[in-house]
DNA sequence: CTGAAAGCGCTTACAG
DNA sequence: CTGAAAGCGCTTACAG
C-alpha cells in the first residue's frame, strides 16, 4: 500500500495525494475539496500508512525521533540503575514534547551500531564517555548530540552537554559546614573515582575555599581507610565526602569515637545517589530526571535551530534526616 | 557525507563502495583488496555514517527496531506503572537480541502517529486495547505486530498474541482451595473489571470447577461489598476473587468476623500486582517480564520468518507469606 | 573484478 | 487547480 495505489485509485498524482495525505494541501499545492474527499476515501479503503523513512529521506526534515544511547554494557530502563533517571527524565520530557524514543541497546559492545543513531534526528548520551571514533565522527559532523554531565570529546571539538550546576551547590555546601569549624575543612575523594564530576566538584570546593580564606585539606582514599586518612578525618570538625561510598567507609570510624554526625563532625557528601538514610549529613538532592528532561529540551532546541536556555540544573541543598543536633 | 562522497574518494562506483561498507563485498560483489583498503580509509578520513534509513527503504531487511506503543496515556517507562513491568522485559529481550526499541510516545492522544510505527520492522502493543482503525490497518497489512495480553482485532482478523497461561494456573488454584470447601466454592468479580483477562479467569474458572464437580457461586461486586455478596462470601470456606483490589474490599469483613485467613477462609486471589502483603493468601507470581520478553521473542521469530514456539507464559502458584496455618 | 542503471516511497520545486 | 520529473541515500540485479 504505496501513496502511488492512493493516488492511482483516487485517478490523481503522487504530488496531489502526497499533498492532502500530509496535510500540506493549501500550502503551495491547492486541491480541490472533490479530489481531497477522493485522495482520503481511497488512502481509508486501501489502509493507507505513509512511509515515514522515506518521508524523512527525501524531506530532510526532523523525524522527531531521539535516540538515547550509552556507554554502559547494558541499557538503564533498569530502576536499579544508578543511570535509570537520566533515562526517565528523557523519556517523559520527550513525551511531553510530542518526540518518540530510539533506544538503542548495546551500542557500548558493537560500534557498528552507531550509525543508526542517524535513524533519529538527535541523540542523547547517558554514562561515562570514553573517546571513540565513532562519536567524534558524529560531533565532527555536527549531528545534533546532547551528553548528559560534561564531556570532551576528540581534541576539544565543540560538545553540547547539560550538567549539575556543581560550583553554586559546593559554595553552599560550604557555607553550610565552614562555621562549624576554624576556617578549615578536610575533603576526601577517592583513587576510584576519576570520572568527570569528581573533577569538576573538586575544582570548586578549592575555588570557593580559596576565595573565603578557608584551608583544604585533601585525602584520598581508595576503597578503605588507611591509618593517615583516619587521622586527618578526625583531625577537622568539617568534613567533605566527594561520594557517598567514601562516607560509608568512615562512619564506623566516627561511630567507634562516639563521635556524632551533626554533633561532633559536620560534614557534607558531595553526591546525590542516597542508598539508605544517613542522618545529619549534608548533600544536594537528587535531580538527576531533570538532567535528562533538561537534555532534551536542549536538543530540540537545536533541532529548531534555537540555542539552549541553560546547560545546567540547580542542585538544592538538603540536610539528611537530620538527628536534631545541627538545627538552627 | 553519503556514500557518493566516500565512492569518489577512492575512485571507485557507488555498488562498490556499497558492497565494502555494508560488508558484502565477497558476496556477488567481489573487490581487489586494494580499492577495499582505499574505500576503507575513504569512509573513516571523511567519517562516514551510512544513513540506516535509507539502507532499509531500499533494501525492505528487517531494520532491527521494535515499536513499542500503549492504549494508556503516559507510556508506562516509569516503575510505578502496573505495566511497567511489561515494556521491562520488552526492554531486556531486545537487548539480548540486538535489537533496538522505538517508544511511540503520545500515540493514544494523537492517532496520526501511528503511521510511526512503520519506522520499525514490528511492534509490540501494551494496555487494555480500544478497537481502533489504526491498528486495524495494519493488522490488515499484516505489519507484524504482537499484542500482550489476548486481544480482538477488527471482526476477528488473525493476530498475535502472547498471554497468560491462565487455565493452568486457575486449576492448580482450585486444587489448592477446593479441598477446604464442600465441592463448592465463592467466586467474587468486580463490575469494574470487564477487560479480557477477568473474561478468561472467570471462564477457565467455570470450565475447571465444573469439570471436578465443584459448584461454584458467582458473586459481583462494583467497589464495596454489599449486604448480599457479604452473606455469599462468609457463605463457603473457599472465596476466590478476582482482583486484589475486590478482595482488599472484603479483608476488613473477614477481620470483624473474626476470621483468619488461611484458618477460617481459604482463598486465592487471581492477580499477580500485589503491593502490600496479604498473609495467607494464594495467588501465582508475577510474571510480566516474562510476558514481555516473549512477545519480543515471538515477534522476531516472526521477523525471521518462523513461527512461534508458545504464546503462553506459565504462572507458578505461591502461596503468600502465609500465617503458617495453611502449610501442610 | 567493477560500473551504470533502476528503483525503494516519498516530497518538492517546476511547469502547465 | 493539477501533473511530470527529479532526487533524498542507498542496494541490487544486470551488464561488461
Amino acid at each position: 500500500m504505496t501513496l502511488l495505489d492512493v493516488a492511482s485509485r483516487a485517478g490523481v498524482s503522487a504530488a496531489t495525494a502526497s499533498a492532502v495525505l500530509s496535510g500540506k494541501a493549501g500550502e503551495r499545492i491547492r486541491v480541490s475539496s472533490v479530489k481531497r474527499d477522493e485522495i482520503l476515501a481511497a488512502a481509508k479503503a486501501l489502509g493507507y500508512v505513509p512511509n515515514t523513512a522515506a518521508q524523512h529521506l527525501k524531506s530532510g526534515d526532523d523525524n522527531h525521533i531521539i535516540a538515547v544511547f550509552t556507554y554502559e554494557n547494558i541499557f538503564p530502563a533498569d530502576p536499579r540503575s544508578e543511570y535509570y533517571p537520566f533515562f526517565a527524565g528523557i523519556q517523559q520530557e520527550a513525551e511531553r514534547e510530542g518526540y518518540d524514543i530510539l533506544i538503542l541497546n548495546n551500542w557500548a559492545q558493537d560500534k557498528s551500531r552507531s550509525s543508526r543513531i542517524r535513524l533519529a534526528s538527535g541523540a542523547i548520551m547517558i554514562g561515562v564517555n570514553r573517546d571513540d571514533e565513532h562519536i567524534t565522527s558524529l560531533v565532527k559532523q555536527e549531528f545534533p548530540l546532547v551528553f548528559v554531565g560534561r564531556r570532551k570529546i576528540g581534541n576539544g571539538l565543540p560538545v553540547h552537554c547539560v550538567r549539575f550546576g556543581y560550583e553554586i551547590a559546593v559554595r553552599a555546601v560550604v557555607d553550610r559546614i565552614a562555621p562549624y569549624a576554624d576556617r578549615s575543612l578536610v575533603y576526601v575523594s577517592s583513587t576510584l573515582s576519576t570520572a568527570e564530576p569528581t573533577e569538576d566538584k573538586s575544582t570548586f570546593l578549592h575555588r570557593v575555599c580559596s576565595e573565603k580564606g578557608i584551608a583544604v585539606s585533601d585525602v584520598s582514599v581508595a576503597d578503605s581507610a588507611t591509618p593517615e586518612s583516619i587521622a586527618a578525618v578526625l583531625s577537622s570538625r568539617a568534613v567533605i565526602f566527594d561520594r557517598l561510598f567514601i562516607a560509608d567507609i568512615f562512619t564506623p570510624i566516627f561511630q567507634k569515637e562516639g563521635m556524632a554526625i551533626g554533633r561532633d563532625v559536620f560534614g557534607a557528601i558531595l553526591e546525590d545517589d542516597w542508598t539508605g538514610t544517613h542522618p545529619g549529613w549534608t548533600a544536594w538532592e537528587n535531580r538527576r530526571m531533570e538532567l535528562g528532561a533538561l537534555a532534551v529540551k536542549n536538543l530540540i532546541a537545536f533541532l529548531s535551530g534555537r540555542d539552549a536556555d541553560t546547560e545546567e540544573v540547580v542542585l538544592p541543598i538538603v540536610e539528611r534526616a537530620s538527628t536534631g543536633v545541627l538545627a538552627e
